[in-house]
DNA sequence: GGTATATCGATAATCTATTATCGATATACC
DNA sequence: GGTATATCGATAATAGATTATCGATATACC
């Protein structure tokens, strides 16, 4: 437990959890490898490769105890301490990732809305309020936030950007479908529903599906 | 050109496209590996490599050409001609998907939403229609729709899916947090939006951020 | 026209990720 | 208690992706 983890590794842990916290918490206390794998579409070489490096393993014979895995992963990934955030820019998508409750699981709370459009300023019907891109920089620096979720028009995005940085934002997470310019010790994770459709689109086009495995 | 492509070469390309079609077109006539790297943070070498499995070259000490390579992107990515699909689930998510414009570039026409909820069936403010699930299959094979996109709640995709798969659809685009059974011939895409707050979450949580380049 | 240079493409080298192999061990059953 | 089996972890082998090297070529400039 505790290696350094690669970047696919990462990023499977959190389906791991997904599916770990839907089982009835009664009945499976402990679960193989080969069945994680089964459930998630990876081979068990994988799942046990992956565990390695964020819980102190199973036993031979019964496989790893649901509950500690679902500890250790929530601990691995910080979901067990809250992140605050705040999301620019309250247009349909932004107000539908402002309600979703779903980010609590993992980690993620959503402090405010803001949006440069005073018309809908005010409490949202999430109960979130959406205030006014004028008091971003305060509130950010006053909550010491640093996590920012970019939902504004691709136009709009490098300048809300800039003024995340410059309060004080040390994350974002980006939906606007342009790649931004952050300062190196900024981190970007880009929203990539392109990609996404690519793949999707790719392999419609040519039905032999030579790509499964997505 | 026409090689066999890396599944992250294909995810790549939207993104050359985005900032090609976002260059002023007339004068960015011509474009080099190593400018479009640099707009992007990719090397120039993986541009390149990228680029030679759709285009058909460029020229030395000139670049590739702005508008054949947006030409041989979209046609390599099957943009050029417009797949339909629908939308089950027209929550908050799922009429921001209806809604989203920038859709059509990426060749996606969403032709209708449908919702258990028959309270919010009638036209959405984006001019598309919400439908009662039960006219789903029948829409979808007499319109031959091929793609289907799923934003209900976790608890029901299962049930959704099965659905479109019964309705004759070929791909299904996943925003539900959960991991779907399809059968072999049927592509599934998920969009996975834990598995992005997960990388953010760490490395917000290990300030190091030892994995840059995201 | 000749030379310098930006840029290309192909091949090779490195790095990363996945999959296979194998010995070890905890439980179940006789 | 002894043996069979499911499962584990570690290491090795394979496959896949990125980065480096190098020779070739199109334009620009003298």
């Amino acid at each position: 437990m505790a290696k350094a983890i690669s970047m696919q590794t990462l990023q499977r842990l959190p389906l791991y959890l997904q599916h770990l916290r839907a089982l009835p918490s009664e009945k499976e206390k402990n679960i193989s490898a080969k069945a994680l794998g089964n459930a998630l579409g990876f081979g068990e070489i994988q799942v046990r490769k992956d565990l390695s490096s964020v819980s102190d393993g199973g036993k031979p014979k019964v496989g790893y105890c649901t509950k500690e895995l679902i500890r250790d992963i929530e601990g691995y990934l910080g979901y067990d301490n809250v992140n605050d955030a705040i999301l620019v820019g309250a247009g349909k998508l932004g107000k539908a990732l402002l309600s979703y409750q779903g980010f609590r699981a993992y980690g993620l709370n959503i402090v405010a809305g803001f949006d440069c459009d005073s018309e809908i300023c005010g409490a949202d019907d999430s109960g979130k309020q959406i205030l006014p891109l004028s008091k971003m920089e305060n509130l950010c620096k006053r909550m010491k936030i640093e996590l920012g979720i970019i939902t504004v028009p691709a136009s709009e995005a490098q300048k809300v950007c800039d003024s995340l940085v410059a309060s004080g934002i040390k994350a974002i997470w980006n939906f606007a479908p342009i790649h931004l310019i952050v300062p190196k010790d900024v981190i970007l994770k880009n929203e990539n529903i392109a990609a996404s459709l690519a793949v999707l689109s790719k392999n419609l086009s040519q039905k032999e599906s030579l790509l499964q495995q997505i």
